[in-house]
RNA sequence: GGGCGAGUAGCUCAGUGGAAGAGCAUCCGGCUUACAUCCGGAAGGCCAGAGGUUCGAUCCCUCUCUCGCCCA
């Protein structure tokens, strides 16, 4: 028997321990089903699971597992992500504890030492993903740096690098002076912040001076020149003059620039060539040089003077100090402004000039643009298309170099002469030079890796085995579904589409699911650094895992954002309760069903053929808003049904007969309870695979659950009829219940009910009698047509049907009166918009002709129970 | 500055061109032999504001306000 609670922590290790012997999740691409797969959105190797991580992947299990379980070959193929610069910042925090840093290490080492932290730490996420029991064939695991996978970065390099699409230069980029490297565009975020105007004073050489106005005072150390508006009458005739830069006595000729705002401060902008890309254009044209000030941590150089060795912060309070002293500050006023941060770090990034590798993309967008929209590929919801085409139609070059150590090494080497070779290894590159020189030369490799997304961009092809043709690449390559957070929409989304079209002349997925972005009961984003991550491994704890699967689908809107809260976790824990206990009490009263015993034959008891009709309904509900992506419609209609309509009203019918004599009832009725359970288990299998798997194995099957078939549609079940007599009844015992919860009839009194006109009435006293008496706590029920009430009876009408309760001296009349008068001014007012509504000719002219009929036959109903609430306020 | 999302019951959120729902919280009553992580009942909303389209708008359109996010 089972226990009377359910208690995920025992079961949930037991169930994934016999998934894994039973080695479920492996596929064949042979198989000859119809594939449907998705590549996992690779977790970073020193991640920790926390919210967000679990909804995209309870999502992708859950189409899974629906999958699998309707007779696809469904595919989900795992791996991580080596994610260069976090993980090369762990390593690095690690390290410094030991003292040491990498460049002590040297690179071959300290590569050595990630490599071993990777073998400790590196697979903690997967393991984490295979406690949540995501059923991927864990047989096609991968990782962006195992040789298949680095094998198909060069070769995409190369490729690249031959079609002209990747190239070497210098650029003013984003430069991370903490992680020490260079970063693309979007790996900066721009944050307001309370920073300064600092008003500058610039000497002119013949006397005089104009002033500046920046938030960034240090840059002025790489000052070549200054720059007005050649329409800003202020200042026209300055250009041509010279300024000297303070504190340096740099000459600075000044140059006149479109580009400068004469509204934003004084209006003369100090020209900064190597550390701003308008201040570059403007230098450029002018023949400014461009001197780099900074070191690759964010030192002042030796360009700086004075202030070289100092960090760029100190600097600018020194430079400040320094300004003030010589009276060349004129003032300083409080200035909010954005500035750029590493993603990675939150250090301020500095855009500084550098030679570094980049993709061009153009080229490449314009098919993924295509791609989407030919409708080819789907987003879900669709307005993420949107934002997909913004950014792609402004698509700047992506610079893929970063100056780390970990991650994919450039695959460009280097003769004596600067030469460059590209080549899928350095044999290959030899053999170039060997070529190009007549001679062998030592050659020197590039000392950059690639960004890690360049490699994850290649992941839906990569993962199957390209550049081989696989087997897997034929039968699961384009994916069916991408689930993903919006946050990875650029870095990851748009430049597979980018490379899978390019490279696989095909779009690598067909729909992409943007799932909701998990924030914290505040509508923070949960973040490590804010501290307020939740971790799945701890409301699997405290929940079970699959009440935090549930709470995922459930929560799993059309929205932007999910507020995860504890509440919303209790109560799909106490529905997964719900679901034992609905379990628990089926299996113990059909113990003694014989196993052969069939319906075939048998007739039907009218709330058999309900339960079948609502499981009809619910069948279909389901499949069709797992297939429209709806989970949480999908997941409402479960827990409605097997709470509201299975256990409130279905096993409680099912009580009497199971409770009864008759033995060929009781077996119907038990064998129903067993169909219904094992329709909603299956149903129920992709949203709480754990729970639903225990009951499937106390319930006698063969075999596991998660193997097993989805309930097929039953449109033969639907009765339309049965399900409006069984609302009949339900209306009844509703309606007993609140009068006599109303009227103060104590709960454990049991009531006759008399029955007295409406359409059904005699149906229910007939068949539906001992319903009523076990549901309504009645002694009899009795249909008596026109019968008046005793003065003392509680009386109520159930839709149409006017019943009353002879009750002697326990009733309140005041509050019987008090009821029905309520009843009767909500139906009145009810009744009086539909009447306003239907003698609007303009509406029956206009309106459906069903609709109006429906009105019309709910005028009349309200009306026939108008009368019959008005006849119980005076008899 | 541009774009997107949200504004519905005390709270967290669903929802649909025909007239408003859930869970929690609240109140009343219950250990009814699966479940007190439960059962029965009740109360609670000019669906942000103003216009417009429509026979009819919480839903479609326009504008405004508040909050959040993304991009520049």
């Amino acid at each position: 028997m089972l226990p009377p609670r359910y208690d995920p922590t025992e079961v949930e290790p037991r169930i994934l321990a016999s998934w894994e012997k039973a080695n479920l999740w492996r596929c064949d691409p042979r198989s000859g089903k119809p594939p449907f797969s998705i590549v996992i959105p690779p977790p970073n190797i020193t991640g920790r699971l926390h919210l967000g991580h679990n909804l995209v992947y309870t999502l992708q299990d859950l189409l899974i597992r629906y999958k699998r379980m309707a007779g696809f070959e469904a595919c989900w193929f795992p791996g991580t992500d080596h994610a260069g610069i976090a993980t090369q910042n762990v390593v690095e925090r690690a390290l410094a504890k030991e003292g040491l840093t990498r460049q002590a290490l040297g690179r071959e080492e300290f590569v050595r030492r990630v490599w071993e932290w990777k073998g400790r730490y590196g697979n903690e996420i997967v393991d984490q993903l295979k406690v949540l029991g995501c059923s991927c064939d864990w047989s096609r695991q991968r990782f962006t740096l195992d040789a298949g996978l680095s094998r198909a970065v060069a070769l995409a390099f190369v490729r690249l690098h031959e079609e002209g699409l990747i190239y070497r230069g210098d650029y003013m980029v984003h430069w991370c002076p903490r992680c020490g490297t260079a970063l693309s565009d979007i790996e900066v975020e721009h944050e307001e912040v309370d920073g300064h105007l600092y008003f500058i004073r610039y000497p002119l050489a013949g006397g005089g001076s104009v002033t500046v106005a920046t938030t960034r005072p240090e840059t002025m150390l790489g000052d070549t020149g200054v720059a007005v508006n050649p329409r800003d009458e202020r200042y026209r005739g300055l250009i041509g003059k010279t300024a000297l830069l303070p504190l340096l006595g740099r000459k600075l000729p000044l140059v006149g620039a479109d580009e400068v705002d004469p509204t934003f401060g004084t209006g003369v902008l100090k020209i900064t060539p190597g550390h701003d890309p308008v201040d570059r254009e403007i230098g450029k044209r002018h023949g400014l040089p461009t001197i780099d000030i900074l070191n690759p941590d964010g030192t002042i150089n030796e360009h700086g003077g004075p202030f070289a060795g100092l960090d760029r912060f100190a600097a600018r309070e020194e430079i400040v100090t320094r300004l003030k002293a010589e009276g060349l500050l004129e003032k300083v006023i409080p200035y909010r402004h954005a500035v750029g941060h590493c993603q990675r770090c939150r250090s301020q990034v500095e855009p500084r000039i550098s030679t570094q590798w980049f993709v061009r993309m153009k080229p490449l967008a314009e098919p993924a643009l295509e791609a989407v929209r030919a409708g080819r590929i789907q987003f879900i919801p669709d307005r993420w298309a949107k934002v997909y085409f913004d950014w792609l139609e402004g698509i700047r070059d992506w610079c893929i170099s970063r100056q780390l150590w970990w991650g994919h090494r450039i695959p460009a080497w280097y003769g004596p002469d600067g030469e460059t070779f590209i080549a899928l290894d350095e044999a290959g590159a030899r053999r170039l030079a060997a070529q190009h020189y007549g001679r062998d030369v030592s050659l020197r490799q590039d000392e950059d890796v690639l960004d890690t997304w360049f490699s994850s961009a290649l992941w839906p092809f990569s993962v199957m085995g390209w550049p081989e043709k696989t087997a897997e690449l034929a039968v699961f390559y384009p994916t069916s579904v991408l689930v993903t957070a919006f946050d990875i929409l650029f870095f990851w989304v748009a430049r597979m589409v980018m490379m899978g079209l390019h490279f696989m002349g095909e779009v690598p997925f067909r729909e992409v699911l943007i799932t909701p972005f998990i924030v914290d009961e505040h509508g923070q984003k949960m973040s490590r650094s804010r501290g307020n991550m939740i971790d799945a491994l701890e409301v699997k704890e405290s929940h079970g895992m699959d009440a935090l699967r549930f709470t995922m689908a459930q929560s799993s809107t059309k929205g932007r954002e999910i507020r995860v809260s504890l509440r919303q976790l209790d109560e799909a824990r106490n529905f997964e309760n719900k679901l034992w206990n609905m379990a628990r009490f089926i299996l113990m009263n059909t113990e003694d069903l014989p196993p052969t015993a069939t319906l075939a034959g048998r007739s039907l008891a009218p709330e058999d053929r309900w339960i079948r009709s609502r499981l009809s309904w619910l069948v279909d509900k389901v499949r069709t808003e797992l297939d429209r992506y709806n989970f949480h419609l999908a997941s409402d209609a479960l827990y409605h049904f097997v709470w509201h309509e299975l256990c409130d009203w279905y096993l409680e019918l099912a009580k009497l007969r199971l409770g009864g004599e008759d033995g060929e009832a009781r077996a119907t009725c038990q064998l129903v309870l067993r169909e219904a359970l094992d329709i909603v288990v299956r149903l129920l299998h992709p949203f709480m695979p754990f729970i639903t798997e225990e009951i499937w194995g106390h319930m006698g099957r063969e075999g596991a659950l998660a193997r097993a078939e989805y309930p097929a549609l039953r449109p033969e079940w639907r009765d339309e009829e049965v399900e409006k007599r069984l609302n009949r009844v339900m209306d009844l015992i509703r309606e007993v219940r609140a009068v006599r919860a109303e009227v103060g009839v104590p709960a454990g009194t049991e009531v006759e009910v008399v029955l007295v006109s409406g359409d059904g009435a005699r149906d229910l006293a007939d068949t539906f009698a001992p319903a009523i008496q076990r549901l309504a706590r009645a002694r009899e029920v009795r249909y008596a047509p026109g019968a008046r009430p005793p003065a003392a009876a509680a009386r109520g009408v159930a839709g149409e049907i006017a019943f009353f309760l002879p009750l002697g001296g326990l009733v309140d009349w005041e509050a019987v009166q008090d009821r029905i008068r309520r009843d009767l001014e909500r139906t009145e007012a009810e009744l009086g918009k539909l009447e306003g509504r239907l003698a609007n000719p303009q509406f029956r002219e206009r309106a459906a002709a069903e609709i109006v009929a429906k009105a019309e036959a709910e005028a009349e109903a309200l009306r026939t129970r108008r009368s019959r609430l008005e006849r119980y306020l005076t008899e």
